[in-house]
RNA sequence: GGCGGCGUACCCAAGUGGCUAAGGGAGAGGUCUGCAAAACCUUUAUUCGCCGGUUCGAAUCCGGCCGCCGCCUCCA
């Protein structure tokens, strides 16, 4: 496995620190507020990788944190008059909400900085112990001139990050890049004891506690999305490294951004799509298909017209799974066997080529190709109307091998009929599955009587709902149709 | 200003030295169908922002230019 490290600034390959074992640390969210789809881009890019290397036999431990005390955690609960922890609490919720609808895995752990408060109090102590940390008017700070390899990660120096001149003046540090350790309290901000008074943690503390302690003072990945590079990982790995002597991460994986408008999607710009917002209008499953259709270091731009292109696509996976459940009803398994040649040389195939491109720094939009091209085989052969048992066997296999390789990405796990039923509630549309089963008992009748005039009216009336109609040699059925507004 | 990235068909997107430049969406024609739909077939980049160079050979490497974006401040 060759994966894409932001320390050496190439495809370096993948060895575990401890073989068949992967340690992997990433950077959630702070709760204060909706995820919107930068996160879930996040989370899903992890997902997937996480998933991809149990797939490959490891035995990973995943960590997630969530910061739950923050300077942007307390300004929105005086904003709502509550207190912070309820902030915390309820944001946490709300991201398990759209988490779950994603189809993003609990991780194994999933530390909150509140927990880790005392271990952090002795971490920031051992570093002003060994000269890497200052107190100033019960602040610490991390002394960044003490540390060497500062900007290893980020590829800067020192000298240029000051040339910047964009770096806060804070007069209190000995210069301007030192960044809090320890933030003294104001009157009426939550805080905790510590040597140097009341305060509560700075931002990058909490990460290099919970990593280290749960992983060890060295692992194997840590992640996060690109606008983490600087400072926040900078600072970990200073951090983090001044305080053990041993080096912190072996792979640092991030993200690409979402954009809209060709710009970074973000709060502070206020172009953001909350998650569950998208999900009124899309299945859950179009957005992760979306996001994992680019390479995950890649930005992708954002829009409506591209999620239901993604709609289309995954549309065509299950129409196609819903064809094959229509012609194995009929299938002669004693019929003469049909020569299965095209499609049992692509099943072959195709793990081996899931793989390498899934091995290749986790290259899901070529991986999802490779799904497609075997779709595409299944249907041809479909078309060439086989019969026999080993037909039968070859197409039950070509389904199941999609469906084993989709999981990784944890897409096209569901029925076809979930998914119409889902497609339902996102298009809005007021019809039941029953109702339109009784609307096409009706056509069959008008139908059987060759009354085309009657059974075209009620599947044009059907279509102007946005329900499409198949006549099939096994049968009638339904679908949504997909890949356009409904017109409301 | 410093550092980093991107520019592949109508749209999205994979491909980073050499088989026919994946795949999805959209369009056109065809097969199938009572008609449709789905599926399949054909078709839509002799060409990969532009200009040079290296090479037997480059979308892929090098140099320059143009355009776009990100980080340098909280940020997935």
């Amino acid at each position: 496995m060759r994966i894409y490290n932001t320390l050496t600034g190439k495809k370096d390959e993948f060895t575990p620190i401890e073989q068949g074992k992967v340690r992997i640390y990433v950077c959630g969210v702070t709760v204060y507020d909706y995820c919107h789809v930068g996160h879930a881009r996040s989370a899903i890019v992890f997902d997937v990788i996480r998933r991809y290397f149990k797939h490959k036999g490891f035995e990973v431990k995943y960590i997630r944190n969530f910061t739950d005390i923050d300077d942007k955690i307390i300004k929105r609960a005086n904003e709502e008059g509550i207190p912070w922890h309820e902030v915390a609490k309820k944001y946490t919720e709300e991201y398990y909400q759209d988490m779950d609808a994603l189809g993003v895995e609990r991780a194994d752990v999933e530390p909150r900085a509140t927990e880790y408060i005392n271990e952090m109090i002795e971490m920031i102590q051992g570093l002003i112990d060994k000269g890497y940390a200052y107190v100033v008017d019960g602040n610490v700070y991390f002394e960044v001139e003490k540390f060497g390899e500062y900007g290893k990660l980020s590829k800067r120096s020192k000298d240029e990050m000051l040339a910047g001149a964009r770096v806060e003046v804070d007069e209190r540090k000995k210069n301007p890049l030192d960044f809090a350790l320890w933030k003294a309290s104001k009157e009426g901000e939550p805080s905790w004891p510590s040597p140097w008074g009341e305060g509560r943690p700075g931002w990058h503390i909490e990460c290099s506690v919970m990593s280290m302690r749960l992983l060890g003072e060295t692992f194997d990945i840590h992640g996060g999305g690109a606008d983490l590079i600087f400072p926040h990982h900078e600072n970990e790995i200073a951090q983090s490294e001044a305080f053990t002597g041993k080096p912190f991460v072996r792979y640092w994986i991030h993200n690409g951004f979402i954009t809209v408008s060709k710009e970074k999607m973000s709060k502070s710009l206020g172009n953001f799509f909350t998650i569950r917002e998208v999900l009124k209008r899309f299945d859950p499953e179009v957005l992760r298909v979306f996001l994992l259709s680019t390479h995950y270091r890649s930005p992708i731009e954002f829009s409506y017209e591209q999620l239901l292109d993604a709609e289309a696509s995954v549309d065509r996976f299950y129409t196609t799974v819903m064809r094959v459940e229509q012609y194995l009803k009929l299938i002669k398994e004693d019929g003469r066997d049909t020569d299965e040649e095209p499609l049992a040389e692509a099943l072959e195939k195709f793990p081996e080529r899931f793989e390498e491109a899934m091995d290749d720094d986790f290259n899901t939009a070529l991986a999802l190709g490779h799904i497609f091209e075997l779709i595409k085989e299944l249907n041809r052969y479909l078309d060439r109307r086989p019969q026999g048992i080993k037909a039968k066997e070859t197409i039950e296999k070509a389904l199941s091998l999609i469906k084993k390789y989709s999981a990784v990405l944890n897409i096209f796990q569901r029925t076809p009929s979930e998914w119409q039923i889902s497609l339902l509630r996102t298009k809005g549309i007021k019809l039941t599955p029953e109702e339109i089963e009784e609307k096409i008992k009706e056509r069959q009748q008008a139908r059987a009587r060759k009354d085309w005039q009657t059974a075209d009216s009620i599947r044009e009336a059907l279509y102007e709902q946005g329900i499409v109609l198949e006549d099939t040699r096994h049968g009638t059925v339904w679908r949504v149709k997909v890949g356009e507004e409904i017109p409301v």
